[in-house]
DNA sequence: AGTTTTTATGAAATGGATTTCAAGAAAAAA
DNA sequence: TTTTTTCTTGAAATCCATTTCATAAAAACT
């Protein structure tokens, strides 16, 4: 920057204020300096500059692989968020840090944030970790979640409405007078826990529904096929609806139980979750859940940056809709 | 800093060295400091260190959202890719920088290296967008690129052997006795334009083989399936084999012929891409063909390695097979 | 013309860790 | 016991941009 400041005959805070866009510089000078800076190539170093300006100018986002390889919980769900959170950083100049490693602990996330690695994090699907964010969120950090809405939470959570969600499959159930339902989903994701409460709900309405749940550990195809199959073998009762925690394990599904000449919408009624692609499709087609995809991920770095210019920004919920397609 | 190293009793640069491991100082005395940091809770900034070190620790990964939204080539490919490169990379304690903005000019590249925002680049897909990384691998940035593995590329690329899927999918044909293939897919992209050209090398081995190219601009599940329906009404000859660019592609083709009651196995066989989930459980199952995704991630973190220490990395070809369903 | 206000610019301090170089302490060799 | 070698440690320089504070120049006002 001393170089560039000599040859364009001013001092380095000209030159720095000319390249932050300062509007304290006289226009001409501003070109020279400009012109120059170009000329020699020159690019200012991000970390002197993060460390004068104590700021990270990046926000983590925290995902676990893991849990959503092989079409797990979101099937390309995640993926549009993730487009949709940095589409949305990209905007305010901000680096998005993906899946930093060491966010498995609270130390971790103090870590990162007091080393200015980020000056917030954002966690997509709080899962089994609900515990650990509770503790990050009291340390004052700033955080936002993508998951499930609790009412008590300490952190800022934006989710779909997943109770929402499961009484429109329950809903969806009823109008086709469908008695004995299955849901299948692991509890231990308060999101897909929300879904089964708001099935619970809608069975209120009728008094002889029969509910049963299939808990799933891994969310891979191929286990929700293995154990639906199982299921379906050995069950007393065969369900006339099905609700499953994604699209993808209802294709699952569809393939488990006609193994069994158990089909859709023939014997039973068949509700998923997310609206992929091929879900219209699919023979037969789907009938499933939407979620706002294309709001979540703006809504989730609008919310970060309240947090972060010191606000707590209220959890958010989004809506839901069914989308019929079976007869 | 200055504080530990007064509460420790000794010197900024001893703590500098405990705190990264430096194997200089005595052990006791890295208790001793090591303990005062614990307990005051300090966490050191990392763009100082950044700053000194002169460099950033951190790689830029650059996805474009745009093209692999929708189920677009990759499915969950791109997802898998992007899960190997983020573990590779936390092993390596590199930090992964997602997507920043710029980077769709040569500019952008040089301006995020020289300002040490990022050490090297990972580009997913080159797209359309080989000509920008041909200049970028000029300008001896490091950067490896996943796609098409071309002959006389100037950059480090890793791919699957996409010629040889296609080779794979057209024997695949040719044992069924199929005369009349299309080949559904944008030859904009070079990775989708070798397979084509790996189909052609199949069909040579026969003499009565036409091969039609339906060329999608769109990777959109929609679009692949209105189009394919309407090439199928207005086609002079229906198609016998079809070879789609991805798995999500051939579920809409199979979607759009039904309708027209072109039916697979019985009148035309179906060759995917990426063997996702669902394509053995869908109805009726689909024949593909599967890249290594458990290596893709790590090799590409190891090339971009060797290009960090100065050295030119050779493209390499992951093998690819078929995997086959129909009867 | 003289004074006040505004605008543009620069000198120096600052943010925080690392590295070189030199020196003191301890251990080994003579 | 003296000399040489090996370990530990610290002072000061360095990486580079930003910000405060002060001054010089220009413009606006008596």
């Amino acid at each position: 920057m001393e170089d560039v400041a000599r040859i364009a005959k001013v001092s380095k805070p000209t030159v720095s204020r000319v390249l932050s866009g300062s509007p304290l510089v006289k226009a001409e000078t501003r070109e020279r300096v400009l012109a120059v800076a170009r000329e020699q190539g020159y690019a200012l170093n991000r970390h002197a500059q993060k460390l004068r300006r104590e700021r990270a100018n990046a926000i983590a986002v925290v995902l676990d692989f893991r849990s959503h390889r092989q079409g797990a919980i979101g099937d390309p769900f995640i993926f549009e968020l993730l487009a949709g959170i940095s589409e949305a950083l990209s905007v305010r100049d901000l680096d998005l840090l993906l899946s930093p490693s060491g966010l498995d602990t609270v130390d971790g996330f103090i870590d990162l944030y007091q080393s200015r690695g980020a000056d917030g994090f954002i966690v997509l699907g709080q899962g089994a970790r609900d515990v650990l964010l509770q503790k990050v969120a009291r340390k004052n950090i700033p955080m936002v979640v993508w998951g499930a809405v609790g009412n008590a939470s300490s952190y800022c959570a934006v989710g779909s409405d997943n109770c929402l969600g499961g009484r429109l499959a329950g809903e969806h159930f009823l109008s086709h007078r469908r008695r004995h339902w299955l849901f299948i989903g692991s509890c231990q994701h308060e999101e897909i826990r929300l879904r089964f409460e708001g099935l619970q709900v809608a069975a209120r309405a009728s008094k002889d529904i029969e509910i049963d749940i299939l808990s799933i550990e891994s969310m891979a195809f191929s286990a929700v096929h293995d154990q639906a199959n199982t299921y379906l073998k050995t069950c007393a009762h065969r369900p006339d609806a099905v609700f499953t925690f994604s699209d993808t394990a209802a294709m699952a599904v569809i393939g488990a139980f006609s193994k069994e000449g158990h089909l859709t919408p023939r014997d039973y009624s068949l509700v998923g979750y997310n609206d992929i692609p091929p879900a219209a499709h699919f023979t037969p087609s789907i009938t499933t859940i939407v979620q706002q995809t294309g709001v979540a991920g703006a809504l989730l770095v609008e919310k970060l940056m309240q947090a972060l210019d010191g606000g707590r920004p209220r959890s958010a919920m989004l809506s839901t809709q069914l989308v019929a397609r079976q007869t």
